[in-house]
DNA sequence: TAACAATCCGAACGATCGTGCTATCGTGTT
DNA sequence: AACACGATAGCACGATCGTTCGGATTGTTA
């Protein structure tokens, strides 16, 4: 890895880092320059222009996402041990410093029309997808009921992220854990064969 | 209501249609003068900062729910009838152009610390109590089971507006609407008593 | 209608925004 | 050791940011 790699990476670390707190539009060129020892125009050198910048933060983010929550989960035996270990993944990296970076990306752009919200939505997608792939594999196995809707578990267990995230940062709430794991057990609850 | 006012509430109205769009943080004084037909600083006689905007602008829409969802929903008879009018009137609040406001303001703040942060989530902490309390009433008329937890409730409801939120404005899903309806019909399946 | 207060504007402030250009630095290859 | 080239810095640009202040204009009241 050449150093420019290096440096493009290591940006793209703060910058996700960074729009966590204060969202992709609120994160700046000068402030994101100045927290890695760059200038803004060495910044520039990486990235053509501030929506570049964003989309490539997506793109780096996606990409943890992928090897901390999606793969680790996937490694897990089909079926419901599967759904838990993702749902566990996931509250974990939503649990990370600043919250998840779709989170606040998805509701800071679902209003503003462009590359970048296109990006947001497609990834937004992906992960329902991914909800409902895995919790087809519960169906297939036995564990859940073949009249379940994968796609209405996936809305599902995406509100208790959600609630979760809010309840654990804006309301500094710490039960938000226990909270949504009582209603992740209750959304299976309801899924499982009676 | 004197000139003053009556310009300063129209101020505060489109500011409230701007923030839900852009964020708060977003929102910036130079086009919300140019959007009212107002000068940069005619806006500052009625606002002495930004932030001070800000708070306004959340008071004003507070005032907005109140009369609009939470008012309708408290005129239902007690119990789950009121439950039901008080989902279905935040639904249509939150259908409304640009989205709801607190959930934006909610997700843009829950990591920038200050005083409008803090009134955003006392206004999130009010209306999950208002979420509980009402649950209560079904408690009380026997509709729901006594050993049924309503933050709990007030919790995974919250998630329903929130996936709602998302799935309708982020993805363009027009059955997000439906969606909710089952989440919310699904929580009042586990909360009735058997 | 005259006087007074409320309301709003014009102009300007320093700071910072995103974005280019040009020059210099460092690094690795020949 | 000379060179080529990728990586970074310096400087500047027009635009816009939030904010202030003095003056003009409007509305209300006596």
């Amino acid at each position: 890895m050449g150093k420019g790699e290096a440096t493009r990476e290591a940006v793209l670390d703060e910058a996700g880092r960074m729009a966590r707190t204060v969202g992709l539009g609120g994160m700046t060129i000068g402030t994101l320059a100045a927290s890695t020892q760059l200038s803004k125009s060495g910044l520039y050198a990486h990235f053509q222009s501030k929506e570049d910048l964003q989309l490539q933060v997506l793109e780096h983010a996606k990409a943890r996402f992928v090897a901390q929550v999606i793969a680790p989960a996937l490694s897990a035996p089909r079926g419901e041990p599967r759904v838990r270990s993702l749902f566990e993944h996931k509250l974990r990296w939503d649990s990370a410093p600043g919250g998840c970076i779709f989170t606040s990306a998805a509701t800071e752009l679902d209003d503003q029309p462009g590359p970048v919200r296109d990006r947001v939505a497609r990834d937004e997608r992906d992960w329902r997808d991914t909800i409902a792939e895995v919790f087809r594999t519960g169906v297939a196995e036995g564990h859940f009921r073949p009249d379940a809707d994968p796609e209405q578990f996936a809305f599902d267990l995406e509100g208790v992220f959600l609630a979760h995230h809010l309840t654990s940062r804006l309301l500094d709430d710490s039960t938000a854990g226990e909270r949504a794991w009582r209603s992740f057990e209750q959304l299976l609850a309801t899924a499982r064969v009676s």
